[in-house]
DNA sequence: CCTGGCACTCGATGGACACGAGTGCCAGAA
DNA sequence: TTCTGGCACTCGTGTCCATCGAGTGCCAGG
């Protein structure tokens, strides 16, 4: 176990090189924090952080900068979580409030998160896992074309063309409509398979494919639509710590840009509480020195989908955590007041 | 005017200067170019075209590279555009042909295009001006609320909630989403105003009021909508010349995140045919250094939307050109196929 | 267990210098 | 008039080397 002044010095060594993004000696750390002993003392500590692992030197006769161990303990034991301001939570709130529809929520948090943490935001589109069905409508296109248009509790929208094997009339399409609406509306995705399981065999034999076809379609959409979207915003904070360029930050964008790794990023993060994911504790190789801070959000009590930001593992961890704790609690209000 | 051997030099030193992104000097292009000539007389054209303004020298004793006005040259009467081969061809239609809708073309759109040109990709949005209604939906979440659904014949999807003056029945409902759609529906969003003008005082009194609120919504989403988005991929190749500028590829980045920018480059190529803006050609400050190739591409005769890239003005021209050209006109074909 | 002192390491800084690619200019040849 | 070979000059690049100083580890004494 290490001793109650360690811990302090790693403290300051974290934020010291967060600051100054520079290796940190041991004068400079007694000079800038009152820790009430002399830079030898100081020494024989860092050697000893550094056995553990905590901290570790670029080059002999350099400072010491945290490792990815160090962060952990930092962010485990001794950091807090930074409250905004409040001008700055008003500020949030007044942003979010402008938004017309769920697009524009999640592109106008994006923004915000990115503003506030001058980092990479990621934020999830509300997922559908646990979403109802508001509403299911069909169009009749052309004689053997229908248009399937699900309407979500979040007020998502998907449509899917349906090539039908015979041509179906107005009135059995709308005769289908309202026998599937009154079956899964205010129903949770995953129960609608098994309740429109014995819908086919209540129709005419002649209509009978087509409805097997369309239901086909819509639980392939409840399906594919699982799979869920993302947005991201502020890559161009990746510059603001471009003296490691381009080598770290070309995976970092080739990581960003595929929305199956980031997904998987995000799926990692525990479902309630926030996530830090520091340097190596990331499986994508690309981020392998960036950490990542996410946070389930959602309109009830349960978390619907999640955002966070990417940045380097030297970032301000208690301001970010913050910023990313707000802004999630307040998209939460803007999508249960919708 | 410059004279063929002058113009030939030229092409000589943006191909060469494109290829080894290093300033090219008189030894060197009589050694990789069969111009019969000696280095010396190689110099005087280049010193006439420094004097034109064609290329200039970084510092002294350091070879030439184009200046964007050399470029421009190059690209308009120096240039061809280069057509794909074969199995470049036969690729983006396999690639292409997987899409599943409207989202998925766009994004395998903007992958291939990233792909293919090895640059940052922009795709925009059908759009929505010359687009026709192919239908709208008004359902009844609850008594006095109404979702607004509308749905385009390039197979996009809107919705928009509607709070209205008063309780609406499903009858009036019903009625008013009969007589909407056979106004509306195969007409383009330019008429549909002056088409639904009258509708409210078709109604019985106490409807009217709903109505005037309903329609108000959907001529609202319609200018709204006209707004149109985009899609981009890529940035990670910006990285590839990161050599040069850390400097550059941050305002890059940033102009990338506003679409209001993107949407205003792309809206300032032309309709039809190819447009090639080159260095300070584009207004945007932080694209100085950038060109811009971008097409215009639809489902029919007319252009429903550009897309293009975006990538150092050191860029290959008639390779971007034949790709960027190539992408276009395959996309279009599966647009008109859906 | 803490402190001051001391020798040592090693990256960063900057000047001196040689190298070479590339230029401009000029006189003579075609 | 146009091209060519030759020549002196410029200037950025790479190398070598000496210096500097921040920072360390270790040790003896309080």
């Amino acid at each position: 176990m290490l001793s109650e002044r360690r811990l302090e010095v790693l403290r300051a060594i974290v934020q010291d090189y967060v600051g100054t993004e520079e290796p940190v000696g041991s004068k400079a750390l007694t000079e800038r924090h009152r820790l009430g002993v002399s830079p030898a003392t100081v020494r024989n500590d860092m050697a000893a952080l550094e056995d553990e692992g905590y901290i570790a030197q670029p080059h002999t006769s350099a400072g010491r900068i945290p490792t990815d161990k160090g962060y952990r303990l930092f962010v485990d034991k001794l950091a807090g979580v930074k409250p905004l301001s409040t001008p700055e939570r008003r500020a949030i709130q007044n942003f979010l409030d402008g938004a017309v529809d769920l697009d524009d929520v999640v592109g106008r948090t994006v923004r915000l998160l990115a503003q506030l943490t001058r980092q990479v935001a990621v934020v999830q589109y509300p997922s559908l896992t646990r979403s109802t069905v508001r509403h299911v409508e069909l169009l009749s296109m052309s004689p053997a074309r229908v248009m399937l248009v699900l309407i979500t509790d979040t007020g998502r929208v998907e449509q899917r063309m349906v090539d039908c094997p015979a041509p179906v009339s107005e009135e059995s399409l709308a005769d289908l409509r309202a026998r599937l609406n009154s079956r899964v509306v205010g129903r949770r995705f995953s129960d609608v398979p098994q309740l429109v399981q014995d819908l086919p065999e209540s129709f005419e034999q002649e209509d009978r494919a087509t409805v097997s076809t369309v239901l086909a379609t819509l639980l392939e959409t409840l399906v594919e639509e699982t799979e869920e979207r993302l947005m991201i915003g502020g890559t161009a904070n990746l510059t603001r710590f471009a003296h490691d360029f381009p080598l770290t930050i070309r995976p970092v964008l080739e990581a960003l840009e595929e929305q199956v790794v980031l997904l998987k990023l995000l799926g990692e993060a525990k479902d309630s509480g926030m996530t830090v994911r520091i340097g190596h504790e990331n499986a994508h190789e690309g981020l392998n020195s960036t950490s990542v801070v996410a946070v389930g959000y959602g309109s009830g009590d349960e978390a619907v989908a999640k955002l966070g930001v990417v940045g380097p593992t030297r970032m301000d961890y208690p301001g970010t955590m913050g910023a990313v704790r707000a802004v999630a609690r307040y998209v939460g209000q803007i999508l249960a007041e919708s």
